[in-house]
DNA sequence: AATTTTACCTACCGTTCGGTAGGTTTATGG
DNA sequence: CCATAAACCTACCGAACGGTAGGTAAAATT
């Protein structure tokens, strides 16, 4: 994407700079009302040095955009490995997935814009869409092993036990892009899991197989 | 908001005009992306024309999204209130919902679009947020209601219940918007529902009590 | 009939947009 | 010691932006 290969010398502190004043203005502003301007400005830089670095507006974003996505994907993919069993890859990609946010809020945020944004809004051609399936698929992966396994109910099909559990973990994210409600730490994402497997509705008998400890569950 | 009255007057058919062009291009492009030009353009009328019914480019947009974010919660509101147990009820609203999607694509994506899109990329100072918020809480009612009668699991506190839900719903409209999948319909509303109240897990005992049909539910 | 209001029109405003032409400094390799 | 490339700089470009000044034809009001 970049024009040049992104070996630590002078210039990688300049380009540094502007990948960092571009983020936070990205994030909060979106691609269309953040102008070239703005960044340079921000990142106390002049405009040819950014044009420098990044052939255009939208390689710049690109490279953001790029960065933010592949990470979140990382990021729960290493969860998931990490555990065998349905219940504890859920919790610990949810976990990770909240960590991932409270440590790096611009790069949440500008993943989620750009995610859920209308298609025009951001620069066409981009493949956006792909890694957003990309990180369904990994869920939709997780859910059909463990029904495989037994662990999830057969009477599901796979796709709507991932849309499911997705629906649940991305909004709590982006509710909490909005407006800061409770924490999103471990134990929030032990019971959203718990939710999610449990189910909502009350249960008749609480028999001894079927009973869970709603406050302190996973490994 | 507007300038005038909204008789139906001769201005009227070109204000009518106005607002129809400028929803399809805010709900495909955003805010920001989207030109006065364009607008105005595309409605076949003169830029003047534009500016005597509405005060500048963000009353217009205005307009436009509270009637999606306002028309959005009468149809929920509507539809939960047909019914009286929590199961009826969130597969009304997620029926009324997905049909209102296939409606109104274009309000459904503005509505969508505003509600997670960046703080800055849309003109500030509008009390969305609230909008948003005031739909959380009809689902919220919902389900209070539903666990003080006894129908939802009480070990859930009801803020996650109503996110839970939400989380669910929500996702589906928003990847349909994205890719289209399989069909929203009330098949898919009813086995949404499902999910959410009877939970992924497998069941160790299918006792009577518990059995559930996943592929036709509810009234 | 005179006057006011509605509902626009053509033409244009200053600003900002993304992007560049062309020169300059600094590190690097021969 | 010189050449070459990297890493910028000042100054500027045409186009598009949101918005308006000032005039006008038709309808409504007095």
């Amino acid at each position: 994407m970049a024009k040049t290969e992104h070996n630590p010398t002078a210039g990688a502190k300049t380009r540094a700079q502007i990948l960092r004043a571009a983020l936070k203005l990205f994030a909060n502003n979106g691609y269309a009302a953040t102008s070239i301007q703005q960044i340079v400005s921000s990142a106390k830089v002049s405009k040819p040095a950014l044009y420098y670095h990044f052939r255009d507006k939208s390689d710049l974003f690109s490279a953001l955009v790029n960065e933010a996505l592949d990470e979140r994907y990382d990021i729960m993919r290493n969860a998931a490995a990490s555990v065998t069993d349905i219940r504890g890859q859920l919790t610990a990609v949810l976990t990770a997935l909240f960590d991932y946010f409270h440590k790096n809020h611009d790069l949440t945020r500008l993943a989620f814009s750009t995610a859920f944004a209308a298609p025009g809004q951001v620069p066409r051609d981009m493949i956006y869409l792909g890694k957003c399936r990309r990180n369904l698929s990994l869920i939709h992966t997780l859910v059909k092993d463990a029904v495989a396994r037994g662990e999830l109910d057969r009477r599901f099909n796979s796709e709507e036990l991932a849309y499911g559990f997705s629906g649940q973990a991305n909004f709590y994210i982006l509710s909490h892009l909005k407006m800061l409600n409770y924490r999103l730490d471990r134990n929030a994402a032990a019971r959203i899991v718990n939710l999610y497997l449990a189910g909502a509705a009350a249960k008749k008998r609480k028999a001894g197989s079927d009973s869970f400890d709603v406050n302190n569950q996973s490994k």
